[in-house]
DNA sequence: TTGTACGCGTTATCAA
DNA sequence: TTGATAACGCGTACAA
């Protein structure tokens, strides 16, 4: 068994409530007595315990993080910037993945619960009100990253998509093309919104037609969903010059696809993607992108979900924080042939 | 603040006891108390505070994860085998970032032995023996994930990584190659020794020399540290025709130095990776690697992680596992030209 | 089948 | 400056 605070009173000849005080640095504690304590609790190695912690002060000092994937490329960094923060802050980070199954996100949401998380940070979900429900009824604040669903009025962080989008195909018409694919996720929901929706503003503001026929949605955003969609796309007679696709990973798996297919990039077609994740800059041609902050974006969730559970019942408005990124030209586009 | 039993217990015209009992499916109570019970339960939304619990049954059901970085492109998947296993088992799981500091590492495992973790898994640290010594105080027990110290008495789970270099190696000299130098990361310690190694004793094997010049450091195990590398051996007068990479990172930032270079790969050198990070495939040339089964490393920790701490003081032999991967061929190896 | 009483480790209040 | 006592929410002998 660990070793207590009643261990070292008995040892020390005070009261437990001494060694407490003591070993926190309360100021009513005789400098002789503070250092004799603390010595013996060196000597014996007390780790204090915060589940006794926590119960008196009904504070856990953990946040929980939800995220679909773990293994998501683009989420390494987010996390990172998550943790960065707490620890700074001594709090800890609960993880957990939902896998896109809202069964086991109520589960993680419960378990978290349990535990009292002091807050969460729900990355890239489609969270329903039922379960926020859950969170606000033992008062746990929760703050929303990049989420998925059309509207919430949970505070958020996330990145302009819509502005990144609008971006990319700005510079693609820039350099000259005129008919230009999008590569959609049928498995984001407002992420794909508003990256198709930059696209369809770019293109209609110079004056070009919104094509709905140009559009080709994968089944998810992994490299295989750009793949199955670039397939469709090459099965049409008057090919786009150019492929919006929803992010780098799809963007990479159709690449590969065009590549296979004896196209050359960005000769035959530029393509661009979405996130700037590390792998990006790898791929060949290196790809043009948009840069998504990520660790930025963790750490903007992470500050933003401390400063509500110190606000506690007194919260003021419902923040959300815009983040943008940056145009990242490289090696994927070039002006359109012939 | 949340509802407690005793606030059921109030309603429902019971002792806390009968509740406590009632809620967790105990044999002695009546069917209609306990389904009276848990509907009040339900309906003032009570969850149970798993800080109370694990203060009496001194068991927190949670695990501690430390890792180097989060966003190692190798390390979600071992983090998902894991969390795999305990969101089964009911576990939750704490995860950290040391970021290669000791200090920092230190401070981690002090803050979730406060949190009194059931068990920790340390992710490829050089961890030593004075903090284990912290955990084993408080009869945590812990598991080391690829550990890079020499040696060390703790359970762990390795990848076979001198095996895995072996036939990489094999494979190179199967196509014909003879001189074949090695790119290692100055960060790694054990993995990198047991990956020279396994190079090493393909080449004494068929009677080829080991040459201490045809060994390359990096100084991480990034596409940076293999650029580095790779340029020490560009400076060569007569450069090896294939190079064995400390992993898949580094093999990538080679790859790109080479070819910038004008090098052709496979044609002028051929170059394998180690881990199959999901990246791997996507370059050009698909790199030839050999595949760490990442998430059964993860599910693997998991589960001795949560035998040991289930043995309790009878703990038996200190197992480790060695796991191995396989061979994965593909378009970044060739026979020399010539 | 249900209830009483106590303890887990810590902190806070009040009194000395 | 220190100590006795209660309380946080829950589980469990022991008793009824």
């Amino acid at each position: 068994m660990a070793v207590t605070i009643k261990d070292i009173a008995e040892i020390a000849q005070v009261s437990h409530t001494t060694v407490s005080r003591a070993l926190r640095g309360h100021s009513a504690i005789s400098r002789d007595t503070a250092v004799r304590i603390q010595q013996i609790a060196d000597e014996l190695g007390y780790v204090p315990n915060s589940a006794a912690r926590g119960l008196k002060s009904s504070s856990s000092r953990i946040l929980g993080v939800i995220v679909q994937r773990i293994e998501d490329p683009s989420l390494g960094e987010v996390i990172d910037g998550i943790e960065e923060v707490l620890q700074a802050e001594e709090y800890s980070l609960f993880l957990a993945a939902s896998h896109h199954d809202p069964e086991r996100e109520k589960k993680i949401i419960r378990n978290m619960c349990e535990h009292r998380v002091d807050g969460v940070i729900i990355c890239a979900s489609q969270i329903d009100l039922a379960q926020m429900q859950q969170l606000q009824q033992l008062g746990v604040p929760a703050v929303l990253v990049n989420n998925q669903a059309k509207e919430t009025a949970t505070p958020s962080v996330c990145h302009d998509d819509e502005y990144g989008s609008y971006e990319l195909t700005r510079h693609l018409l820039a350099s000259g093309h005129t008919v230009i694919g999008y590569l959609g996720n049928a498995m984001a929901g407002k992420a794909n919104e508003d990256r198709l929706g930059g696209y369809r503003r770019a293109l209609i503001e110079v004056g070009l037609p919104f094509r709905e026929e140009l559009v080709f949605v994968g089944p998810n955003g992994l490299a295989v969903g750009g793949a199955l969609a670039v397939e469709q796309c090459l099965r049409l007679a008057q090919r786009p010059s150019a492929l919006v696709c929803f992010n780098d990973m799809m963007a990479i798996g159709a690449l590969q696809v065009l590549q296979k297919n004896g196209l050359h990039v960005p000769q035959d077609c530029s393509i661009v993607g979405f996130g700037n994740i590390s792998f990006s800059a790898y791929v060949t041609p290196p790809l043009t992108t948009f840069h998504q902050p990520k660790r930025e974006i963790g750490r903007e969730a992470a500050l933003l979900a401390l400063r509500l559970l110190r606000a506690g019942a007194n919260e003021s408005k419902p923040a959300t924080k815009l983040l943008r990124g940056e145009l990242i030209v490289r090696a994927s586009t070039a002006s359109p042939a012939g």
